[in-house]
DNA sequence: TCCAAACCCTTGGATGTCCTAGTATATTGC
DNA sequence: GCAATATACTAGGACATCCAAGGGTTTGGA
């Protein structure tokens, strides 16, 4: 989006919050604002990975989920809450998924309010391929050490338990 | 987006990882997708303190950034770089607060490619509100410990200048 | 001097997310 | 058994983000 900046952005924001007399949560902000463009940053380099696969994070998100179900195939209702995400999205992604006939629709055997995503072949495969590339480009050079990465993980654990995200573990 | 799950999907999707002999990537992709998922959470915080003033979490950015200026205007490019964002995000968010009212345009007085984004009173009034609310009821209820807090501006500092977000500090 | 390259902003298009209905199917309670 | 409630998916709309392209302004080198 352009060059470097000469100073942190985020930093000056932060030293601007304590001058005005908010620094006790000056702080927080700081570690908010910073997780926001932390999530853009690894975000478009994921998009950059999958644009060859003519994909999507959002769509990946989708096979990924699907290619872990056993029979390969779930419920939207199962996809969205299991994505975090709203039904309107999945049904988007779905959408957009079938067109390129990396899914499939089928009607629920025994409920007929629901619809099953099933994973097509070259959904399957493809996939696969792009699972590879993202641990190869993305995560395994995700620049955090080893360390910070076991610290992440549980601090945002815990953040995303007490968000309600889920149950005790 | 409907009730907790019983199990952290992340934890499951780093064990699907591991499972599938992607052990050496599994906790960064875990970190990664926590990441992701933490910004929704707290977007959607943000969003709904913002909402009953009529903003969202982007305006308000630039609100906030005007505010902090020293004559209360900034050329649009230079927003762009400071929030990191496509100079057509700006675009779009001066648009939108112009039409409220709560910032205005104005030609650059020496060059006549830039045009310069200038706070109206009330954008300054409401972003003082703004900014009240959003430290009472997200930055100073962030759930972070003082410690996650340092430790999550220090990890995440590091990340944002290896990504060339700024230059050394 | 003058034209090409660089820069700034906007428009138009593609995606994604959410919310608010609206339709169809299940489940529950009387 | 039937009406009321709950659940599942989708359609339409508001916003945000990015990219590509276009028109105007500056700058810099021939």
């Amino acid at each position: 989006m352009g060059t470097p900046l000469p100073r942190d952005p985020i930093a000056d924001a932060q030293r601007n919050w304590e001058r005005h007399g908010w620094g006790d949560v000056a702080a927080p902000m700081a570690a908010i604002t910073a997780i926001m463009r932390t999530q853009q940053i690894l975000l478009a380099r994921i998009e950059t990975v999958l644009k060859p696969f003519g994909l999507t994070f959002a769509r990946y998100e989708l096979l990924a989920l699907l290619s872990f179900a056993r029979s390969g195939a779930l419920p939207m209702n199962k996809a969205s809450a299991l994505l975090q995400v709203h039904p309107t999205s999945v049904t988007n992604a779905v959408d957009r998924l079938e067109r390129a006939a990396l899914v499939s629709r089928s009607p629920h055997p025994t409920d007929g309010r629901t619809t099953l995503i099933e994973l097509t072949p070259e959904g399957r495969s493809l996939a696969k391929k792009a699972t590879a590339a993202l641990n190869a480009e993305v995560f395994g050079q995700s620049g955090f050490g080893p360390d910070d990465v076991d610290h992440l993980i549980r601090v945002l654990g815990t953040f995303r338990r007490d968000a309600g995200d889920f149950a005790e573990e």
